[in-house]
DNA sequence: TAAATGCATTGATGTCGATCAAAGCCCGGA
DNA sequence: TCCGGGCTTTGATCGACATCAATGCATTTA
């Protein structure tokens, strides 16, 4: 069992995946060769544009996705309209709640979104005879809640500006993760609107506390979407940790 | 394998964990009476008074906890005092980071908490032979991230009267499980210093909005502890669903 | 019983972020 | 190049909640 695993990650040669013709990140580097060969006939690869909903009412109630590039925005709702981004999700994250059909949250493609997605049962299935899987599943889930309740901090704590920090730290650590130097440079992967969302704010503030970080000199934006952090220790700062 | 879990969970005579003298309930059910057996030769019962620090900096960063009764609130700090309470645990709920030493949390006792506490190379031991084990947390940690994600929307997006609507319906669900009737009565776990730090708001604001919720007939509150709700059905129209 | 202590309530005032309202900018299509 | 629509910025005003400051009410201690 540990010989397979060996075997799947430390191996030179690249491993890939034919359902994803990618690399094995995300869930499947828990899967035996054959786990996998079986996951290849029944798993799909799609992009899907901006916007597109992944997960909720639409096609993908019933299946699991990796995320093989793009960003992935978690939506919950209230019934008068008022919404919030709880979550969004990299590559290589996995996507779909197991073990409960109901999802209560609405997954949307922030960005373009490559996914390979895999039919319910096919998945389960495994996650019962692969203590593997249920292993890489619950480092997952583990993380999320980790963020998540890091999240909460910030939803209720902290002041606009510290919010409008702390997002940007986030997008700064997620779209270039080898990166701990100094500054960094990235595309921001939401609309204000989003932004908004994600931080429990209006569109306008987001807008004032950006402006007001570009007059200070903490970032430079261009095209209103292009952002460089000369100093991310400054952003930090601001953030409030 | 099967056989062994219907054993526990579906006998006629009360199986009790010799270690917590209870019934078994949260994370003691998925073991097996051999692990069980081990288990309660390490593991030790404590009860602590409200306000006790269980996990964090103190004795319990390095071992994983049963709840058997009382509230624990997990709490974040900002670096100048802030605070966020992220989770409040109930029995028969575990408690413990598995996989990760600094848990950037404390988990302290909001009423007197009893404990079932043991170290934690026994359970993380057991947890890479039972995958029945792992299975149980995770489905725990499946339904904190649920719950988290909730309560990012109340925080998020919820006005003062539906942050404080959403609280008592919380506590009213939590106290009473079984109860699914028209109405409830409960005790408040917390004080309003803690109710203020679980949602975001400050102290005033918390009593303000209970005192209103009082005049307008929706609860009614005795010692400043004891909470009645006539129409639950209220309350839920209030916190905004 | 009185005093002290720790919560909780209530009131007066201030402020941060929401709301309402106009421009401005960017990009695609004719 | 001009037009149109969608996003973003900026400005003026408003309101919900925070802050500051007493006061009230239990429970504990002497």
């Amino acid at each position: 069992m540990d010989a397979i695993r060996k075997d799947i990650h430390n191996s030179d040669v690249p491993v890939l995946c034919k359902a994803c013709e990618a690399r094995h990140r995300g869930v499947c580097g828990a899967l035996s060769p054959s786990q996998l060969q079986s996951l290849s006939k029944s798993a799909s690869r799609k992009k899907l544009g901006s916007g597109t909903e992944l997960m909720g009412e639409s096609l993908t109630a019933s299946s699991y996705s990796n995320i093989i590039g793009g960003v992935v925005k978690l939506v919950k709702m209230l019934a008068d309209g008022r919404q919030q981004i709880v979550g969004l999700q990299f590559a290589p994250d996995f996507l779909g709640r197991p073990f409960k059909n109901e999802s209560a949250l609405t997954a949307e493609a922030a960005t373009d979104v490559s996914v390979c997605s895999f039919p319910r049962p096919v998945i389960e299935k495994m996650m019962s005879e692969s203590p593997e899987l249920e292993h890489k599943l619950l480092e997952q889930t583990l993380k999320e809640l980790d963020e998540a309740r890091d999240w909460m901090v910030t939803l209720g704590r902290k002041t606009a500006a510290e919010k409008v920090a702390s997002f940007l730290l986030l997008i700064a650590t997620n779209s270039d993760p080898e990166n701990d130097g100094e500054s960094a440079e990235f595309d921001l992967p939401l609309t204000r609107a989003d932004i908004a969302d994600f931080l429990g704010l209006t569109i306008e503030t987001v807008s004032r506390q950006l402006t007001k970080l570009r007059k200070e000199g903490v970032i430079e934006v261009r095209n209103n979407r292009h952002v460089s952090v000369p100093h991310l220790e400054r952003l930090a700062d601001i953030a409030g940790f």
